[in-house]
DNA sequence: GCCGGAGAAACGGTATACTGTATCCTGTTC
DNA sequence: GAACAGGATACAGTATACCGTTTCTCCGGC
């Protein structure tokens, strides 16, 4: 157990998976050019492997690609909406699945990275917060066995997290997000699908609001 | 109008679309491989835009790469339930929403595709009806304003697709087809959200039991 | 000082060449 | 005749090189 992973053997795979990872931490601004020449220096090898991985990046909307290197999509109110829209339709059933089919060990894994959010409140850790909620959706997304729903909800909700990354920082958005991973944490250790059901359905309505509410400036 | 579509300047995106559209239209079977080397050949290019085309469908599902060329997926009784079940959470709200944005030039090129499947049908021509449903999908998903969701929603029904191709031959599932596009139709005519939606479920159920109960080969 | 244009630079896209590996095929041995 | 070894083959993957286009810069004219 636990080598969950694939391989991952080729060079452009590794490349995608730590360029991901590094966007999902919110390692890499919205100034930040990813240019595929200058990562290939970076790492030693040749333009083609960093191109492939950026190219599927772009394709599954992570980043996108300009005249002068790739970059941080900007999401606008209309896309922002467009991508709850879509959240909503898809995570609260996902969730019911995951409490439904979830083993123990998740449970553990969630309560880890539950405390790590509240202890990220506490210290005033936004990229803390941040991670730890990616770590969150990650356990019980992985606990799905319809892998084709998992993929879909990751990337949806991943391109929420890169602007949500920003929110973060408000107190007021800290709280929705801690007490939102509260409720689907019980939901799941009482492998409750209707609980964790409606708490993902409101959740994404209070992220969805404190988004537009504290969005402000142009 | 009518040039909805994106310049798609690149070779890369050319080839993709032309490889999708074959895919789509069941030109290609299981038994092709798909050689990034004999593609480029064909088409007098180098193999480095095909390849990007392939990865690229590669990575959204249309086909899996192995060591001996690109192919189709073979899609166990798993899979399909598990396409069926991210279709059932969302095409039935997505249909619902196109029913509210479609237009009137979107009614007559609906009632044209309705046309021509009811001609195929007539015409034993399983070819032509798969080609007129996927003509009536493109046409209601392109009304959607969401793109995101219009994306998704493509994907898993192209890849459901696929394999349906093989059970459109069996009357029954001819009528289910026509049947469920009759329906969705007057529905969008009518702008009726709720029919749109109903519609669609209804649908998604009766073909995927059809594809259950009549696939009884290994 | 500001605008415009020529040239340079930076980057994405494409082509060609090389390498590594999994599959296939042939030949040999028991 | 079956099983295994070793080479041939056919791919994907990676590296390097070239080309076209867009953007930036800097210089000169108004």
């Amino acid at each position: 157990m636990g080598a969950r992973r694939k391989a991952a053997a080729s060079l452009s795979s590794q490349i995608h998976s730590d360029l991901l990872q590094k966007i999902q931490r919110g390692e890499i601004g919205p100034e930040d050019r990813l240019v595929d020449i200058g990562i290939a220096r970076e790492i030693g090898v040749s333009r083609m492997p960093v191109r492939e991985a950026l190219l599927r990046l772009a394709n599954d909307g992570y980043v996108v690609g300009t005249t002068r290197g790739f970059v941080l999509p900007t999401l606008d109110r209309r896309d922002v909406a467009d991508i709850f829209e879509v959240r909503r339709l898809i995570e609260p059933r996902a969730a019911a699945n995951a409490a439904r089919d979830m083993s123990d060990a998740d449970h553990d894994l969630l309560r880890q990275a539950v405390a790590n959010a509240e202890d990220a409140v506490r210290a005033h850790d936004a990229g803390g917060l941040a991670l730890a909620n990616v770590r969150f959706r990650q356990i019980w997304i992985g606990a799905l066995a319809n892998r084709r729903l998992a993929e879909t909800i990751s990337r949806f909700a991943d391109q929420a997290q890169v602007v949500r990354a920003g929110t973060l920082y408000q107190p007021d958005t800290q709280q929705i997000v801690i007490q939102g991973l509260r409720r689907q944490y019980d939901a799941y250790v009482t492998r409750d699908s209707m609980a964790a059901h409606d708490a993902m359905s409101d959740f994404l309505t209070s992220a969805e609001r404190a988004f537009f509410s504290e969005l402000h400036r142009p």
